[in-house]
DNA sequence: GGCACATGTCTACACCTGTAGACACACTTA
DNA sequence: TAAGTGTGTCTACAGGTGTAGACATGTGCC
């Protein structure tokens, strides 16, 4: 681990135009960011309540102090990653390929971009973060998603959109492997749109 | 933890006809099983040599003799537990449907049954897991299943293939979300059967 | 100016981790 | 029977974990 970079917005800094030095919310704030960005990196069980304190620039007691324990700053931060996420993108028949072309050029090797699919994917061995995601998945995704698959199934289809995300997270992000992270970008993105559109389709094939 | 369960090959264990006590080749097997079976429930992580010493009925330090260390037992489970494994069902025509209905049998709730993805998403966190991973795909599922896969993009359409179903298995086994567990059996599978039958097509939308 | 509270730090604890080295036992061979 | 070696255990260590309690300090109010 070495979280330490540069702190989102170190605790006790003067600011630009010298303000209060001692600002809780700012630093709940500090400490949230940085739990998010751990978290992503290294999931649940990998980070250490050091490691994250040092990333805001604090002391790994305020984490106690501030979230109860680190399993409640997890639940929170999870809230924070999955919340205003887009999950997909365009609307109506440009949904699959703008959700292809999206997922394709984020999990792409050289993008360093973090994101929810990460954070689910590094903290998935741990029973308690899997119930706390389950739960927001419910809540944030989940519903949204299905609102933008009307017709029957739309749970269904949902999720399974969310698993075929999962999955290429998962090769391509976290494993690597040689055909997903070599394959050209367009060829894979058209893959991807067809299996997108089977989604939306409503009908049963 | 608690791997503690009936070792599955006690290594001091008479046998029925006493044989000898103290045999090197079921000792090391009866590990190799023990692994493979805390791995995939606990994932890399979340399982420590002294877990995975009392599932075979040993102590921690025989895991070093005989393996070196937690990290090269590691690589012996997954070999073990990525090798044999069908990824796929049926041939021709008959594999989308048949996969796909594997695949829901085996993600289901009241399913206890262990496999090569929960071992795969639950050490997905550890970077020194996740490279022995990527390697033991390209080394087994990928290039099986690329071989029954044949056309253009076969590659891709192999680990596509693996992506959604790792992704399946994260949402429903892994994480429990709701569409997905309490979803009708016949249409989850019908609809998995779709997506895998595009993937099966070699030729681009 | 001085008190009181919010804010942050320090020390410490009990537990767990992977692994190294020395030791004890069982079985085979001479 | 006695030596020798393969097999397994015991003790220990250095480091890391989450968290509890006591302590220090900056900041705003009277």
């Amino acid at each position: 681990m070495s979280e330490a970079a540069t702190p989102s917005t170190p605790a006790t800094d003067p600011g630009p135009e010298g303000k209060r030095r001692r600002d809780a919310g700012a630093t709940r704030q500090a400490i949230l960011d940085a739990a998010v960005a751990a978290f992503t990196r290294h999931g649940y069980d990998g980070v250490g309540v050091r490691d994250i304190a040092q990333g805001a620039g604090v002391t790994a007691m305020l984490i106690n102090r501030y979230f109860g324990s680190k399993e409640r700053l997890f639940a929170e931060a999870v809230d924070v990653a999955f919340a205003p996420r887009t999950v997909i993108a365009g609307t109506g028949a440009a949904l699959p390929g703008e959700t292809a072309r999206a997922l394709v050029r984020r999990t792409a090797p050289e993008a360093e971009e973090l994101g929810p699919f990460l954070l689910m994917l590094r903290s998935a061995a741990s029973p308690q973060a899997a119930q706390i995601m389950r739960e927001a998945i419910g809540r944030h995704a989940g519903r949204h998603l299905t609102e933008e698959l009307p017709g029957a199934g739309a749970g269904v289809r949902a999720e399974l959109m969310l698993s075929l995300q999962a999955g290429v997270w998962l090769m391509r992000s976290v494993l690597g492997t040689t055909a997903l992270t070599e394959a050209a970008p367009e060829e894979l993105a058209e893959r991807l749109e067809s299996l997108f559109a089977v989604l939306v389709d409503a009908t049963r094939s």
